[in-house]
DNA sequence: GCAAGATCGTTGACTTGTCAACAAACGGTC
DNA sequence: GACCGTTTGTTGACAAGTCAACGATCTTGC
């Protein structure tokens, strides 16, 4: 599942040519910050799509599977509310239920009613599904270090870890609570 | 069209609980740089997703839409190969004909056989898709900088230009030539 | 206690991408 | 100059996501 990407050169168009300049000349609007910007989409596409192929060819698994898996092992109990999960995985709530639907003919995860909400399912790690992850995030761990770690030195992930922080945090999904699961059965 | 994302906490599973961890201990194996790669993740994620939304909502196109008429509008003679197209917006071949498709219908872009290669299709921008293209721009370029220039001072900007750079490059299509379009017809 | 509204997970219909297979055209070799 | 392998763009069949709508359930105000 090669991710769509989009990428290269996301960048403008100079407003209009001022007459004066030949129609084949150059139309983008360098702005200052650009260069990072178009680094950053490329970065993303270029990796990704290859961390994706390495782990489909390996493992059968997509990596948007591969970061479900790892957020319900993450878990407390090794069970995520559906919900929670879907806002994890940066997917809507129909997009969750086909991908735990997979997950499960796969038989790496079961479904389980919400003990104290009726509503709720909660999408649970089978021994199996764990067992899956451990075996692909070797190969995971691998390609992130090889393509992303290896070619940083401390400095640099300080300086990407808080940059991105920075332009990540405010537009998370306002601070809200949100536990992971159903709260424990008793009152 | 919000891209798929994958995203939050993409790490790994420590190897096995070495039988003193109670069970429900935490299972990821928190890796010096994984910070980095997870506000790597999690920033593209929640950026591209809002500016393709602001993007349809205000022009009706997607992000890869918008990047590929940017592609084209700064190509010389604002054509491109499809194949080149392709490679550019990181999509492949059918699927550069299928979005060709939608902007041809949208009247934003036309194609045109090839001189010197009858094999050949060229995507020629339009004059009403070079003013899509304007207009998008501006909401487009207002929302990168909202989110992602404004954040950043310079130092910030040159550190994610240059980290991400030295990530990206040696992923990129082999350094092969490719010219973008058709040679002009004569020998 | 109960009606009105919000939330949860699933489904149907659709969009946008992929891959495999194709015909047409190219490019080199003999 | 005819053949053989490669490249090009399109197509059919499919994959994986979205949104809108739904029934079931929770929650809140009265």
């Amino acid at each position: 599942m090669p991710s769509p990407s989009v990428s290269p050169r996301i960048a403008a168009v100079a407003p209009e040519s001022p007459a004066a300049v030949p129609a084949s000349a150059a139309v983008i609007a360098d702005e200052p910050g650009i260069g990072a910007w178009r680094s950053f989409l490329t970065a993303h596409a270029r990796i990704t799509r290859r961390l994706d192929e390495e782990l489909q060819a390996a493992h059968g698994l997509s990596l948007a599977e591969y970061d479900a898996l790892l957020q319900i092992a993450h878990a407390p109990g090794r069970r995520v509310r559906m919900n929670v999960l879907a806002e994890r995985v940066i997917l809507s709530r129909s997009g969750i239920t086909r991908l735990v639907d997979r997950l499960e003919a796969a038989g790496a995860v079961e479904r389980s009613a919400c003990a104290t909400d009726a509503r709720g399912q909660e999408a649970v790690l089978t021994p199996l599904g764990l067992d899956r992850l451990r075996t692909a995030s070797a190969t995971h761990l691998e390609g992130v270090r090889r393509y992303f770690l290896d070619r940083l030195d401390a400095a640099d992930l300080d300086g990407l870890e808080t940059s991105l922080g920075r332009v990540a945090d405010p537009l998370g999904p306002g601070a809200r609570p949100s536990h992971e699961g159903c709260p424990p059965a008793e009152a």
